[in-house]
DNA sequence: TTGACATCTGCACACTTGCTCATGTATTCA
DNA sequence: TGAATACATGAGCAAGTGTGCAGATGTCAA
């Protein structure tokens, strides 16, 4: 039960929750990454190592580039459960 | 966005995943609640604050008593599509 | 080699968070 | 009425977290 909070906790962050989004539509590398959640490259990687340590993207390197892409099936419907959630249920 | 990072925000804590497990099962009084996840009743009470706050769970008061349940028929599919996420893939 | 580029990582710091403690409110029972 | 119970809430603190900065590593092109 630890670990699953653990999973819920790496996606309760909101640059972590669009980094996965972005991953959604398609392998990107960090440097997009950075410049889609409006951050800088150094904090981007800095997520990018706890998704990867929890196993929830996979990184494929070709020359100076990283590429990330998801690496779980459950993530996407995971996000879109809870799209889902947020669209039906609105904030008081 | 932010709100889809809320959500898994707030499941993203053990004692609020043990709440929440605990409220599949039915309907818990603060005081049941605190001793099975073995926190006094003022965290527990803090705890389910946020998650009143997000809807996650509501309340029934009878008496001096406050019965809280899962007021979200999304959120026990989150727990035990995690659950079977966390079981298919091991930590390294 | 030299330089530019892409990424990673250690450190520091501001900020957040979950808990305990103390107190307050509301209900039940004697 | 008074005491006990169940819960809620605000303050404060220790611990944790996300980010920028600086520097290191590795790659590509000239």
């Amino acid at each position: 039960m630890r670990d699953v909070a653990e999973v819920f906790n790496l996606l309760g962050d909101p640059t972590r929750v669009r980094i996965v989004d972005a991953l959604t539509h398609g392998e990107r590398c960090v440097c997009d990454l950075a410049s889609l959640v409006g951050l800088s490259e150094s904090a981007v990687s800095h997520q990018l190592r706890l998704l990867r340590a929890a196993r929830l993207v996979r990184v494929r390197r070709a020359g100076r580039l990283a590429f990330y892409a998801l690496d779980d099936h459950h993530v996407v419907g995971l996000l879109r459960d809870t799209c889902r959630h947020v669209e039906e249920e609105p904030r008081a």
